[in-house]
DNA sequence: TTCAACATACATACTTGTCGGTATATTAGA
DNA sequence: TCTAATATACCGACAAGTATGTATGTTGAA
């Protein structure tokens, strides 16, 4: 086992990165304490201090570093897949964490983003980022499936796209209240469902053999 | 002009409560200022103290008549409306505050759960409540319609309804950090455009005349 | 006259952030 | 390569301010 060296500044960096993300997503940034990071990192407040100007800075690199790299991983790469689009977005919204410890505090995106818009703009214009980011990789996605053929031409993708960034943020916010898994699998059907609905109408109206993933098959929901 | 009583415990409870509401709403429980709350008042802390016992009692307060009021003026009691429940519906929609500062301030059930269920169950408990009474109110709405043929009857009222809060919800929270009334605007046309895909298929399919709305006409939004 | 309704001053706990100082790593020069 | 000089990383007590809540006094209304 290698020894670790008495100072790595980066690896203390990243660990205050990741304690402060994970007490600001429970409590909240305005009543996350820079002593309850400290006290999860056995790192002294000097320390922290080295590393950040400021409350305000820890958490601006939060957003820019933490939480970009969750949007990038859970939706903007994915979006790159190879594949049939609402094929695509399907399978990231059924992927999206469910456990309850993750639906307790949802999506941290939207979360601070509650908290820290109408109170600070710096918070505001950094999150707007990630959203607008997040919509537009989905709204790029329905244009190629539009040109593919296999997404209605019918709808605006940047809204589209803006609508189901909605859909997945509301549905976290009530699972998040109710406390309950079932309330966002509930959710999780429905968008998936509301998706099937924005596929380009089969083009062999009847008994035209067309290659289906299983979940196609399913039942259609009401809409 | 009434001479105005030195003292109206009432009058100064009520003070004290809308008060707090708007700086709760303004920058949330936590980091609402009890001394904040008073400037804006010219009440006393002991006052404040007199009638509420602590900090968080007067939050339990504002969720159980403020916001609880609400909700009941904006979306319980326009349930009850005469008409076709999907025209209730789009109609209580359209009617949703759209100026700037109540896009800012967005919808303060849902600030308030973001802030507050994952710390306190008090407050989860008081919002949930309100949470449920609104979806129950609008599946109730859309079982009557089921029953009266206006309304598909291949979905189910609870997800529905849930769904639809969890849309206005996550729209509301998107228009709050972009500070976009526009984004507000989007999201309302689309979620009207969907509301619409609930009504329950025209039985006569066509030339059949029915009494139709203005705003039914308006073209189909792409599901 | 009695009690609810308010006023004021204060207590206490906690917050972020600072500051002097120390230990370790890095680099420049001989 | 060894060493001196400097930069970086870190420490932890304390300052300064703010938060909620309390103790006690005063006043108006029934």
């Amino acid at each position: 086992m290698r020894k670790r060296r008495l100072r790595d500044p980066d690896r203390t960096r990243e660990r205050l990165l990741q304690a402060a993300f994970r007490e600001v997503r429970r409590s909240g940034f305005q009543s996350a304490g820079i002593n309850t990071i400290l006290a999860a990192t056995n790192v002294t407040k000097g320390a922290l201090y080295h590393h950040f100007d400021s409350k305000e800075a820890l958490g601006y690199a939060i957003v820019d570093e933490v939480i970009a790299k969750l949007v990038r991983d859970r939706w903007l790469l994915p979006l790159l897949s190879d594949g049939q689009p609402i094929d695509i977005l399907i399978g990231i919204v059924r992927r999206l964490p469910t456990r309850p410890a993750d639906v307790r505090e949802s999506c941290p995106l939207l979360n601070l983003a509650q908290e820290m818009s109408p109170l600070n703009e710096q918070f505001r214009k950094r999150l707007e980022r990630l959203f607008l980011a997040w919509q537009e990789g989905i709204a790029t996605l329905l244009r190629k499936g539009q040109s593919q053929g296999t997404v209605r031409r019918d709808l605006n993708p940047d809204e589209t796209a803006s609508f189901l960034v909605a859909m997945v943020e509301g549905h976290a916010s009530l699972a998040k209240n109710a406390q309950n898994a079932k309330v966002w699998e509930v959710g999780t059907r429905n968008i998936v469902g509301w998706l099937k609905s924005l596929r380009a109408p089969s083009q062999s109206r009847r008994g035209g053999r067309r290659m289906l993933k299983k979940h196609v098959l399913r039942q259609r929901q009401g809409f």
